[in-house]
DNA sequence: CGGGTTCGTGGAATCGATTACATCGACGGG
DNA sequence: CCCGTCGATGTAATCGATTCCACGAACCCG
């Protein structure tokens, strides 16, 4: 592959000249320049990134670690940090957590070493000591969707606790009264953000949320399930049951489904985290929208404010309540028949 | 942050003896590893991938370009490349095309520019010139799902032709005869064999294509909307509709639902690619599933053969097909009421 | 006891860029 | 006419690693 050596060779300049055409510094005559980009076009020459991320110290590059690849909100919230950090003049590497706090530290350590120039990150877990260090070490740094308590980086996410309330609004004047929630890792802000701000609707009903009704998820569709089927083995089983992401509440369908009972008749099941399935399941399913793209946009400026020394603020959006008819039949849309 | 010369002072020997060490080099005193090992923990010193890349020639990063990481397939893909690479010492940068040619070649051009040792593409058309002289140049290279007829690179793919004829077996049975298919760009091969295997498999039948039951989509939902929209407007509209991809069936619910028609009664439904959120759909969608883990895997396999200078084959699953109830009621699973 | 290995180590070149500094010629003003 | 200035260019240092080569010490064998 041509380096910046033969280029300066054929268009009989150095290697200065050549580089100063590149990036267009101002001192460089209108014949030099037209010489060197003609060599750059014959030898199809491009410069190597590697070499010039060694000499600037910059890689004009972001590291992504999301939590699940296989989550569409959080694939949603990637391709909206690339569009944006692209049109920012960055490229992203992403890495995929899959929940697992080492499989985290891995991409984090994978992507310090590579010398990227930010952090996004969405932590499966409380306190990866090396994430720790490297906020404190300095490395620009922002959270999106979820964060680390106590730690000073700027965090970008959407509040859900109002749509919560809506939720629950919605679900006490369908008459239910017996609640449940598949909680996300308590390890994680979302994971113990949902049950408080569940609990907390609840609390404006009167209505209880005992221990049996709370049951523990990953965030992950396996869990959901087995936390679904404990629920119905109860000797009062919940009316509802809200999933605190998509792929539990995926789970929970997979569960209702298994023991051939139906939704919501049998089960009612509302779902943190709106996605475009959620309109052709049966039933569709009542969710809890995030603006998702706004937030992978918001995150990425944020992100790059700090990485070119402006402050890079927190940001949080609000999120909305989108009604289908897993939870009853919708108020809104009621179609007479039955 | 800490260099090796930082640890090359702290450890009292020279930067060689530093990096014989990392690299475990047999030839270093057990007393000099001990000190260099001291001196790297104490200074949390942490290898600079750049420095190492450029001096070594080797990223040991894959790129992989997919076609639209909103596709669940896709992601499935990208999830099993990362996790295979990951296994064999590789990382994975990951870019996505949006099915847009000029996307698909920025980040070709990016992660070569980023000196990656490989790479993994599902092209999102026929012929970019400049994947075409990265091949020639001699990058290894491997194309997985979809690929670029008459360039000498592995294809990592999986054969669809006897699922689709099980498909066409399915609704025949079922009674259905007038069939449609949403097809893929024609600049894709998967675009264009999956309809070329579905009207051969309909020719066994006596069954014609006629040329209004093939609508031109873009693997997009929207053009699964906007193509079931034209199959419906249709004097005599088809009775079954088969998506070439999971996100255009989508797009087909949407416009059948938009109508207040319903699937199957009105509209019969059939999608390449089965996704985990088909079984919960409205009604279950009949699907053909590809060994998505294993292509993503096989291709690393290949790609990676390639790198270190083994041959690196092409590899060719069988997809299959799996019923549900999208087309009419499910032979198998026939359950006597109604 | 001398010469040839072997082992451990350090010096320095190298990868491909960027950039501070030096140089040189032309040009304008006093 | 001379000198200062400015614009264009080249030389060389530098980023942080790897690795070839040389060198000295220890060791082995005849």
């Amino acid at each position: 592959m041509a380096s910046i050596k033969d280029v300066a060779a054929e268009a009989g300049v150095s290697v200065a000249t050549v580089s100063r055409v590149l990036n267009d510094h101002p001192s460089v005559s209108a014949a030099a320049r037209t010489r060197v980009l003609a060599a750059v076009e014959t030898l199809g020459y491009r410069p190597n990134a590697v070499a010039r991320s060694l000499r600037t110290d910059q890689t004009h590059t972001l590291g992504l670690v999301i939590s699940d690849v296989l989550n569409p909100y959080f694939t949603e919230l990637a391709r909206s940090v690339e569009e944006e950090a692209r049109a920012l003049g960055y490229s992203v590497i992403i890495g995929n957590a899959d929940e697992r706090p080492d499989l985290q530290d891995h991409h984090v350590r994978n992507l310090l070493d590579r010398r990227i120039d930010g952090l996004l990150v969405s932590p499966t877990d409380g306190g990866s000591p090396l994430m720790l260090d490297a906020a404190r070490a300095g490395t620009p740094m922002v959270f999106v969707d979820r964060w680390i308590p106590g730690v000073d980086v700027p965090v970008v996410r959407s509040d859900g606790r109002a749509a919560v309330r809506d939720l629950v609004a919605h679900l006490y004047r369908l008459g239910h009264r017996r609640l449940a929630i598949i909680a996300g890792p308590a390890a994680t802000t979302t994971g113990r953000e949902r049950v408080e701000a569940f609990r907390e609707a609840l609390g404006a009903y009167g209505l209880p949320l005992p221990d049996a009704y709370i049951g523990q998820g990953d965030f992950q569709a396996e869990s959901g399930r087995r936390v679904t089927e404990g629920f119905l083995d109860l000797a009062e089983p919940p009316e509802v049951v809200f999933a605190a992401d998509n792929l539990m509440a995926l789970g929970a369908l997979d569960a209702v489904r298994a023991r051939g009972l139906r939704v919501p008749d049998d089960l009612a099941l509302a779902a943190f985290d709106d996605i475009r399935w959620f309109v052709h399941t049966d039933p569709p399913v009542t969710a809890i929208a995030q603006p998702t793209g706004e937030l992978g946009r918001a995150a990425v400026r944020a992100l790059v404010d700090r990485i070119e020394g402006r402050p890079g603020e927190s940001v949080t959006l609000p999120a909305r309540l989108v009604v289908r008819r897993s939870c009853g039949e919708n108020p809104v849309t009621n179609r007479s028949q039955s």
